[in-house]
DNA sequence: TTAACTAGTTAGTTAGCGGTAACTAATGAA
DNA sequence: TTCATTAGTTACCGCTAACTAACTAGTTAA
């Protein structure tokens, strides 16, 4: 039986949850595999999380928060633009590996069209990774340090479609590379694009 | 009932897969809504394909066919490195307008895990775009438009990872803009950023 | 005209889903 | 020591999934 504390319970639940959604997929994944998964009968998921939808809720909501204080870490620690631009790319591709599971809930149906809950909150998720994107290259700019006709929110869609197209192409080749090496290579790359005419050469 | 040939109801059936994969998430599709949406009873779906799977290998197939075609009529069509670049991006946005099914695909468990025939399939898919990407840049690099310190294949790399970010935010922000206009204006901004500095605000 | 073929049907199977009801037993404070 | 609380259980419900067996009726070519 091995009763624990529900709060305890819970955030092994959102783990498993996490961890299973990667294996079966978002949409594949049955409260079953995830009791067998903590060691509990089916229903006794539902002891912790009224409904499925209300788990997803908080496998979005326990995300939110560990993202938020990754980039809260990354910003505190680090003060220069680029080196904040590269540590908020490379945070966000370790917790994709860590989390291998997040590019495919973002395009479940469970997000997609069942949850509009978790849509909303992963979309605000992005928004706020872009913003702080944009605020470091709007300062890089200002320092001349990036091409100054470089649109910083434009920028920063450039940066997150670096970091999707890198998760795409590691669940599609079987996660056969290292995400995060192969992310700093391709960072580089973008940022000597993007960096001022003057300075070019000096990176990498 | 309405009989038809066997070829036709394929195709019906195809194309009904893709528009449901879209509605409901490709691992929420069952044979019944395909069925319901080309008039005919469950079962009937298993008579054209002897199961699920098979279903899905053939929509992989229309896939790579549809794409191949798409990219074969730009080279023919355009001559120009840059403007075969900007035509095969489009025509791949085009392509996800058309059927936007297709990212929700690539990240299901149908492809990730149940059926690594269609796996094999989109990374081919995949791969082939990249090279054809590639193959233009090494082309403009030639030619001296774009960066010569840029390679090819990491050039291709960013290139597809815009169309991926694209599609991503596309998906998360309720298909809110339009695809095609916002992947000109982005590609105009990175294929800027390749190009050879000597020709630096001569585009856009 | 008929006979082979085949696109469809109806009826049913097995398995698994999310969720509920009613009960049990470990926990912790009075 | 007792007793309310609550993390867990077992047994079950209604539903839906992919798929099968057996039959039916259009189509086509000899």
């Amino acid at each position: 039986m091995a009763r624990m504390s529900a709060e305890f319970r819970k955030a092994e639940i959102i783990a498993a949850t996490l961890r299973l959604a990667d294996e079966l997929g978002p949409d594949r994944l049955t409260t079953q595999a995830v009791a067998d998964a903590v060691g509990l009968t089916q229903p006794g998921i539902f002891r912790h999380f009224p409904t499925k939808q209300a788990l997803w809720q908080a496998v979005g909501e326990t995300m939110d928060v560990q993202m938020g204080e990754n980039w809260d870490a990354v910003l505190t620690e680090t003060r220069a633009p680029e080196d904040r631009l590269r540590a908020l790319i490379l945070t966000q591709l370790a917790q994709i590996e860590r989390t291998p599971a997040i590019p495919a809930i973002l395009h479940s149906r469970e997000l997609q069209a069942e949850n509009p809950e978790l849509h909303r909150r992963f979309r605000a998720i992005m928004m706020r990774f872009l913003g702080l994107l944009a605020a470091e290259l709007e300062r890089a700019r200002g320092m001349g340090r990036i091409r100054s006709e470089l649109d910083p929110g434009d920028g920063a869609l450039l940066l997150i479609s670096l970091v999707q197209g890198l998760a795409m192409r590691w669940a599609l080749g079987g996660r056969a590379f290292a995400l995060q090496a192969e992310g700093r290579r391709l960072l580089e790359i973008q940022l000597a694009l993007m960096s001022h005419p003057a300075n070019m050469g000096s990176t990498s």
